[in-house]
DNA sequence: TAGTGGTCTAGACCACGCC
DNA sequence: GCGTGGTCTAGACCACTAG
C-alpha cells in the first residue's frame, strides 16, 4: 500500500479501543464540524478517502454507511456522497411528527413570531452549560397547519452560540436551515418528551381554543453535529385534526 | 464452491430484482415464520448458512446485520445469532416509551384485567381484514407504574388469530410473550398515534383522576413477522409523573 | 465513456464465550 | 482450544449519473 497522507489515532491499544471504521467516521465528522465539508458538499470518493486516511475502501464504506444511517450524509449511486442539508424534506421527515388523519404531512407556516434576549435562568444555564451572566434568546412562534393555527412554540437558544440572531429578522420558517447556514450548527438528533396538559389563557388566545382544552405538550432537546445541546423547544399543540406519529421499530 | 443445497429465486432478472442479501434475509424470515427457528433459537453460523443457501459468508452477514437492526435477531460475539424473544427487556426498550422525570423505565404492573369476545365492528373488520361474521377479543387492563395506576389499555385482537385466548387466564403482564409462545405471532414493529384528550367518567374512575383531566391517548397498531396487523391497542395515560419519550434520529 | 456507489466474494486476523 | 461473530482488506462486477 502507498503511504497514507494522514494517520488515525490508536490503531489497537487495548483500553479505549475503537474500531477503525468508527475512527474514520469520527474523523469525517470532525472535518465537517471544522467546515472543511459544509452541508451540501460532495465528499471525496470512497477510494480517495481510503487513500487519504490510509485505510481500505471497505472501511471507509462502513464509516459512510454509518453516517448515512444517522442522516448525516446522503449517498447517491453514480453521483457521490453529500453532506446532508436541512432542506424542507429533511426537516419534515426527520423532525416533524404531526400528521393529519390521512397520515399526510404538511410543513407548518409561521403566523406570528416574537424574539427577545433575556438573562438565562438556572435551568437554562445548566442545560446549555452556560456561565453566570449568560443570556439566551427566546423565540415565540404560532404555527398553522392547513391554514389553521395549531401549535405554539417557545424556542430557547444560547446567545453565545447564536450571536446577533435579531439581525436575521424576520426569521425563516425553517430555523434549522438558519442555524446551519448562518451559524454552522447542524441539528442531527433530537429527543422529545410528550405530555398531555390543559390549555391556559395564553394557549387559548393563541390557538383559538377554550381554556382547559386538551393540549399535547412536546419538549424537544435538539443536538448538533458536535453532540452538544443546541436548541430547547416547547410546543403546545392541538390534536383535534392532527396527531403525533411515533414509529417503534 | 460446492453445490448449494438450496437456491434463491431470481438471480438477476431485471424487473422485480432485489439484492441477494435481501433475498437471504427474506428466506430467513420465512423460515422463522414457518417455525423452523422459533424465538430464542440459535441460528446456524454465517458459514453454514452461506453453504446451505449457496451464497458467501459476507452476504449472509449483511442479511443478518439487517435483521439485527430490526431487532428480529440478536447477535453475540463468540456465541452466535439468536432469534429475538419478547423478554421483559425487549418489551421495555422497544415498545414501552413511558419514562419518569429521571428518564428511568419501569415495567408496568397489570392491576385489573377483563377479557371479552364480541362481534367485530366494521372498523375492526377493515383493520384486520376479517370476514362478515368475525369476532374479536377485547382486553381491558389497568396498569400501574411505581405502585400507582397510571394507564388504562384496550387491546383488540382477531379471534381467528388468537383462538381460545380465555384459556390462558389470567393473562400475563407481558402479552407479547403470550402471543409469541402460544400463537406463534411475534410482534416486530408498531406505530403509535398520540393525542391529548380529556378524561371521561371511566378514565377518572380507573385512574383516580378528575373528569376533564388531561390524558395522553396512544393508539398503537402492532405488526407481526409476516407484516400483518396483529394487535390494536388504545392506551389512556396520565402524564403527571411520567412522559412519553420519542427519539428523532 | 469515465467515475461513483451498490453488491458480492474470498480470505485474514481479532475478541469473546464456552468447554 | 475451538467456534462464533467483529473487523479489515482486496478485488471483481453491476447500476446509475453525468458529460
Amino acid at each position: 500500500m502507498s503511504p497514507p497522507t494522514s494517520t488515525l489515532p490508536q490503531s489497537a491499544a487495548r483500553p479505549g479501543y475503537s474500531p477503525l471504521y468508527l475512527q474514520v467516521k469520527q474523523t469525517l465528522v470532525e472535518k465537517m464540524i471544522a467546515g472543511e465539508w459544509p452541508p451540501g458538499a460532495l465528499l471525496p470518493s470512497e477510494q480517495q478517502l481510503g487513500l487519504r486516511l490510509g485505510v481500505s475502501q471497505g472501511t471507509v464504506r462502513k464509516a459512510l454507511d454509518a453516517l448515512a444511517s444517522e442522516n448525516i450524509v446522503v449517498r447517491h449511486q453514480g453521483r457521490g456522497t453529500f453532506v446532508s442539508e436541512h432542506d424542507q424534506q429533511r426537516t419534515l421527515f426527520q423532525f416533524f411528527k404531526l400528521v393529519d388523519e390521512q397520515g399526510e404531512k404538511r410543513f407548518p407556516e409561521t403566523v406570528d413570531s416574537r424574539l427577545s434576549l433575556v438573562a438565562a435562568n438556572a435551568a437554562e444555564r445548566a442545560a446549555f452549560g452556560l456561565g453566570a451572566n449568560a443570556r439566551v434568546w427566546h423565540l415565540f412562534r404560532n404555527r398553522a397547519l392547513k391554514g389553521k393555527i395549531t401549535l405554539t412554540e417557545k424556542i430557547t437558544l444560547a446567545a453565545e452560540r447564536f450571536p446577533r440572531l435579531d439581525a436575521h429578522k424576520p426569521l425563516p420558517n425553517n430555523v434549522y436551515q438558519l442555524y446551519e447556514r448562518q451559524y454552522g450548527t447542524t441539528i442531527t438528533r433530537a429527543v422529545e418528551k410528550l405530555r398531555a396538559v390543559l390549555a391556559d389563557d395564553r394557549d387559548a388566545e393563541a390557538l383559538g381554543c377554550s381554556v382547559g382544552a386538551p393540549i399535547l405538550q412536546i419538549d424537544r432537546n435538539a443536538y448538533g453535529l458536535d453532540g452538544a445541546l443546541a436548541e430547547v423547544r416547547r410546543s403546545h399543540c392541538m390534536t383535534e385534526d392532527f396527531h403525533y406519529l411515533s414509529d417503534l421499530h
